[in-house]
Formats: structure tokens, sequence, C-alpha cells
DNA sequence: GTAGTTATTGCAAGTCGTTGCAATTGCATC
DNA sequence: GATGCAATTGCAACGACTTGCAATAACTAC
């Protein structure tokens, strides 16, 4: 919570309130969650304020931002190891995926192309095991 | 051009005119590329129907869609071999990526998952070998 | 060629997210 | 604890893209 100030950040209430909402919620939440959760304590937070402080968080690595195809972006702690997520096309189900299945390919990206590929927080779409063993095509 | 109507749907002028633009333009567009495209031949299809016809196009795997960074979405024909975009963060170059590259991973993803990965026209954010040999960090 | 059906269009309004700017406020200095 | 100043906020307007809906028009069947 310090850690803003520690790097010269100001440390305002409208921040504090939204990471203390967001070190609360388990798992994805997205900035209309974050805000509501906010106006909910303290009535007078723009959204404009809520997605400001999502991308200074995304900035500080103190937080994920993935798209996860539904409109919306969703926004999760950075506590964890790094990971990613495979997510269905069809039933829009989510599984997370080592970061360590990924780092082959960045090791490649980086000796074939000299490219050091960030892959922070990835969102591979497809179809899952359940839905390929149900339906065939696609 | 005759394939919308022999996968069932309407062949309207606008949407002629749309895959002839796209058919002529080298590289990505935006739907805003296309509708001042349009615009200059025949003024009065709205921007809507620019997008709509990008979807359907998307959905018939006629064109590519990809989020290069820029705020807008770039769109471009699918004719050529698969293949994904390096983007760099630093000096917002992108070159291209065989899809091979991609190809373990999405070996392995079925075989520990059971997940079939799209990864239709990726792009990946990181760093480019120029900009990494002049600055150091990041 | 006409009539009927339904996909497609244009328009306007709506969505999520960003941005310019003046007013405010955190924080460092006195 | 008052002062100064830049970072931060709220607001309103804007950006890209989507969507509901009535009007239009592409295709089919006659």
């Amino acid at each position: 919570m310090e850690s803003l100030r520690e790097v010269g950040y100001r440390l305002t209430p409208q921040r504090m309130l939204i990471i203390a909402i967001i070190h609360d919620s388990k798992g994805h939440v997205t900035a209309e969650d974050v805000h509501t959760r906010v106006t909910e304590q303290y009535p007078f937070v723009d959204i404009s304020t809520v997605y400001r402080t999502l991308q200074l968080l995304k900035k500080l690595h103190l937080v994920n931002e993935t798209d996860l195809g539904g409109g919306r972006v969703e926004y999760e702690l950075a506590q964890e190891a790094r990971h990613h997520h495979l997510v269905c096309r069809r039933c829009g189900a989510t599984s997370p995926l080592d970061d360590e299945m990924i780092d082959p390919l960045r090791a490649r990206l980086l000796e074939k192309h000299g490219f050091r590929a960030d892959m922070e927080h990835f969102a591979i779409f497809g179809v899952c095991r359940t839905c390929a063993d149900k339906g065939q095509k696609g």
C-alpha cells in the first residue's frame, strides 16, 4: 500500500480504496466492479480515476490486465506467479496456464529475432477439451 | 468476391466496395481507412456497415484482425500464410512472425491441456533488437 | 418482371475506455 | 502550521466500436 509513495506517487484516498478493493477481490475484477465498490464507500470517485489508477498499477506491475473477450478488460493482483489464461470460445470457461508453457516461445523469439517478448499476461483463445469432445467442427 | 454469396450471404454494393478496397490495400488497414476510401466512391456508406462487414469477413476467415496497440484495430487480407506480429513497445515497429514459431506451443497446449488453441493472428509485444541495443532497462 | 421474404443498411443512441483542462489536494519546504 | 507547486482528481467531451430498430434492397419463387 505504501509502495506507491515509495516509487514517487501520491497516496490519495481514492487510490487507497481502489488498491484495497483489488486486494480483497479473489480473481478478476473489471473497472466497473471496482468503481461500484469504491462508490459504496466513497461516492464521488469518478470512473476515470478508477481507470487511471488501474493503468498506474498495471505500469507498476502490481496488477495484470487481461482481455478475456467479454467486452470488458479484467484486472487481477499480480502477486502470484506469472501465468496466463486459456479461454474457450465455445463455453467461455477460462483456465490458468503456467508461464513455463510459453517460456520456450519467449526463448525462441529472443534467439531467432532478438526480440524480448513481454507476454506478461496472455489470453489464448481456442476450444477446451470438454467442448472439443462434444461437438466436432471448429 | 462471389464467395460471400456462395456461403449464403448477400452481395451488396457496400460489401463489394469494402472487399475490393481491402484487396487493393497492401498490409494493414483500419476500419477508418476503409470507410474513408469507401466514401470516396460511394458517399453514403455508414461506418457501422464497415465494421459489420469487417466482422463478417473475419468470421469467414477472409481477413485477419489484429490489435497492434495503436488504439485501433487493424485488418489485412487472410490470403497469405498464417503469421503473427512482433510489436516493439519502444519504437512501435512491427515485424512479421512465422506461424511455425508458435506451433510448438500450440502442440504443447493440446497435449498437456487438451486445448485447441486458435492463435489465428497474434500480436506479441516486447522490445525489438534495435531498441534493446540502445537503451538498457525494460 | 412482380411479389414476398428476410438480410442488410443507415441512423441514432449506447458502450467501454481515454483525454483535456481547470480545480483540488498531497506532500515537501519553510 | 502556512506556502508553493506539481500530481491528481472530477467533469465533460471525445474516441473507437457496437447495437436496436425501422426502412431498404438482394435474392427467391412465381
